[in-house]
DNA sequence: CTTAGCAGTCGAACATAAAGAGTGCTAAAA
DNA sequence: TTTTAGCACTCTTTATGTTCGACTGCTAAG
């Protein structure tokens, strides 16, 4: 894989995600100046069609990038810090609004990234039996509701209700904000669990009726799905491939059924941004469509992941230097 | 409008909510036993044309029922009861479920109502202005974070957090406790204003540094677009009208831009199903949908509205059937 | 090693024809 | 007066053919 091969390759990405479609020797020899004639461009693009980086939907068509061509632009051939001054500004004033709970940033940081790139963008709070717990509280609400407060290192707070058939007193409250904070300061989310349960039991004396339907409440809400964000969702419906209504419909189903999304969301190394291109995606469904994600985190919080989907020739320079500014803004400078 | 026609009109619009097809005077006349040849229905037909109720997409083809065809169905023809033992018996198990916080009831019952129907299910939560306050509670999370609770009376509970720059004693959140609930309690949301917010500060001899932020986020708690909910936006892809690209953009905008829907689910008469007929609703976008809304309530409680968004062809009869079912259930038998 | 030139391939766009479904109208039947 | 059989007419759909233009691949010359 000689320097050219890798020149030319890029050019015919670059074109590609510009034009949406096939890409001719000859469109390369003219824009992009390489000092080459359209017949040795072709010459070059047919071995790289052999070695299975484009593909050519007919025989007399321009050739299209393949996922593994794709992959090697995304590796190799990345114009770094694609972004403009304007943008930077525009994030900057984004990210500077000030929130009172950890979830509004994310909510932020999601909406402007889809702005910015104009892709649909999807995000996951942190996974939660990561995290700890720093304190619990409970709060009396009437005299049979009980709200249920938990605050983790993440700074995410997590909070129930919990309803009852019988009254609950001051006292109760107390002694169980007592045992829970003794028993679960500084442990994981998970901590709470059968185990925890019987301990309270045999603390308290009081009936099963008032400690079982705090643990399945607690244990519902820690198990239950971070929180889902969509952004920007049609965004994707003024794309060309999205002429395809096979393709609309498959980004429908994958934006519906979360757990798609949340899987992908969920893979992936901390500290890094993740690429996944296409056929590379075991989803048969994810099979014309890329993803792009990064654990975002704000002073070293773990504040969960934020996706973008959009299509394979999704505009990966953007994309990801657009990452990279936020993710290091977030963490502070 | 004699009763021959409202047969016929009947007729064709149940067979285009079957087929999609436009319907010609023959295969009523074959289907549906009316006794009369297709030659009476094509000329029945015709006038049911001029009188606006049917269109004919072009000269030689079947006739399709306009807005105001299913208007008249709507209004005078439609089937009663149109729900199966096994339905309702569906829907019986899914309503028992126990829950705990108000959300996850209007949750059930959307996702619940997208199943039967197979339609597209949007819910928003009640207008808050309307609510009630019944009890204002802070809690001290930490030293300089505090939680902010509301009760209303209609059983949502509104919950915030505040952040402040310098640390908030005891003493004070006691302060603030008595003060709110002196002021509020009984009041509408809408009480927290400018008013309230001078009155507290001459009560309270600290900085406006504590006030100050407590009733902005405070109002912006209340302020805020309640709850959005989506369910089965996937569902709609299987339909034919969505072969039209133009069809399913206009639907992934509707869905996405959510003033859309929340207009529509906030207009409406409680108590009752409202049925909004394509180009019936003032927003171009909405023409070629039908939207069904109904206020659902729980045990007298405003819970908001959920709406079902679907093509014209709707299956009129089987949503409302379903709806008022759900309604009376919810309400208590 | 590069490139000009040209034959060959394929898709997009357009025109044409035939088939089929449905209507509207007329005139006969009930 | 109402209903209906029958038929001409209209319009869509599908299939088929044709042309045009954009590319490629290959050969042979530079």
């Amino acid at each position: 894989m000689d320097d050219r091969k890798k020149r030319i390759l890029q050019a015919i990405v670059d074109e590609y995600i510009n034009t949406a479609e096939p890409v001719s020797s000859g469109s390369i020899a003219r824009r992009y100046n390489l000092d080459y004639s359209s017949a040795t461009i072709r010459n070059e693009m047919a071995e790289l069609e052999k070695c299975g980086y484009l593909d050519k939907p007919h025989t007399s068509s321009g050739r299209v990038p393949s996922a593994l061509g794709y992959r090697l632009y995304v590796n190799e051939l990345l114009k770094d810090d694609d972004i403009s001054i304007e943008e930077i500004k525009y994030i900057q004033s984004k990210l500077e609004t000030r929130v009172n709970e950890i979830e509004d940033l994310t909510r932020i940081t999601t909406s402007t990234l889809s702005e910015i790139t104009h892709y649909t963008t999807v995000a996951v709070g942190p996974r939660n039996n990561m995290q700890r717990i720093e304190e619990v509280k409970f709060v009396l609400l009437g005299k049979r509701n009980l709200m249920a407060i938990i605050l983790t290192d993440s700074g995410i707070i997590k909070e129930t209700i919990i309803k009852f058939d019988e009254d609950i007193t001051e006292e109760q409250v107390n002694t169980l904000t007592f045992i829970f904070n003794n028993k679960l300061m500084g442990k994981p989310l998970e901590a709470i669990d059968k185990p925890l349960e019987e301990y309270i039991f045999s603390q308290m004396n009081y009936s099963l009726n008032v400690i079982k339907p705090i643990m399945q409440q607690l244990k519902k809400v820690i198990s239950e799905e971070t929180e889902y964000l969509l952004e920007g969702a049609n965004k994707a419906f003024d794309l060309p491939e999205f002429k395809s209504l096979e393709v609309a419909k498959n980004f429908i189903n994958i934006l519906d059924t979360k757990e798609i999304m949340m899987d992908l969301l969920n893979t992936g190394f901390a500290n890094d941004i993740n690429v996944y291109i296409g056929e590379e995606n075991e989803n048969e469904k994810l099979k014309d469509f890329s993803i792009v994600t990064f654990k975002h985190k704000y002073k070293d919080k773990d504040l969960g992941t934020i996706g973008i989907i959009g299509p394979k020739r999704m505009d990966y320079s953007k994309v990801i230097s657009v990452m990279k500014y936020i993710s290091k803004k977030l963490n502070g400078e």
